[in-house]
DNA sequence: GTTCTTGCAAAATATTTGCAAGACG
DNA sequence: CGTCTTGCAAATATTTTGCAAGAAC
């Protein structure tokens, strides 16, 4: 994984402490996180930077919104400008409701009319993720 | 399509005006809808009635929930208790926010490692609608 | 000095619940 | 009665913005 540093700038994204704090506990979370989260974790950095944060991220696609139903927007960390990752997958478990991101799994075609242009999408399966199976 | 009243009744929901007056509506929409939008045309029932409402009808599985990343959460009727529709795919447009449902258009297989037991879906497309392509 | 970034507070939006009055049987 | 339903008000939760102070250049 590349350096937060590297991501920020590569991004075009202007160098600053709390961005690359923020970018660096995103890293570290290594899957599904929300604002709150984040929150939590860097109580040093208020809500509404890290908000501004992640607007930032997502409008240079190093982010991947998530919406799973739970009432609050989720997040993943994803090479979104590549093509294949646009319509990758996510799963969200009905019981411990975390929310898995399948970097490498998409969907194999759009199953829809031609006349609508996809370019983007929200795939979220839902059921029993493998840790609560075994319970 | 069968009348408000019958398929309360043969979901087990015990009828009452209020009900009848919002899945009425809701038939009459004929697509995509969300709280707000019943609240703003049944001015003489409150939101937290129709929120209840919604509920039941969710419990019943009587609707479908999309989460298309709007903020506010959206459903469209559909007899989901039919294997197939647990599957099947939405549109939302970007440029004029409208979603669709698309009623017999499922994902062709669910590409998860079998650990994952998939019981449903919030699939939704994003794209350009073909009204906006037009313009 | 001009622009960008940040924190604080608060607005805006949506969802959900407590409670009491009334409907229903 | 006793249970269920409804409306009102308000609590919760979350996202988003205005503004002023400070940092960056």
């Amino acid at each position: 994984m590349k350096h937060a540093e590297d991501i920020l700038t590569e991004a075009g994204i202007k160098l600053t402490a709390m961005r690359i704090l923020i970018l660096k506990e995103i890293i570290n979370y290594n899957g599904v996180f929300t604002l709150a989260d984040l929150e939590l974790q860097l109580d040093t950095v208020d809500k509404s930077t890290i908000f501004r944060t992640l607007s930032l991220l997502l409008e240079k696609d190093l982010l991947h919104e998530i919406d799973d139903g739970s009432g609050s927007k989720k997040y993943c960390l994803c090479t979104c400008h590549e093509e294949k990752h646009r319509l990758h997958v996510h799963f969200t478990c009905n019981l411990c409701q975390k929310t898995y991101c399948f970097k490498d799994v998409t969907i194999e075609h759009t199953p829809l009319p031609e006349a609508f242009q996809v370019t983007g999408a929200n795939i979220v399966f839902k059921g029993i993720c493998p840790e609560c199976s075994k319970k």
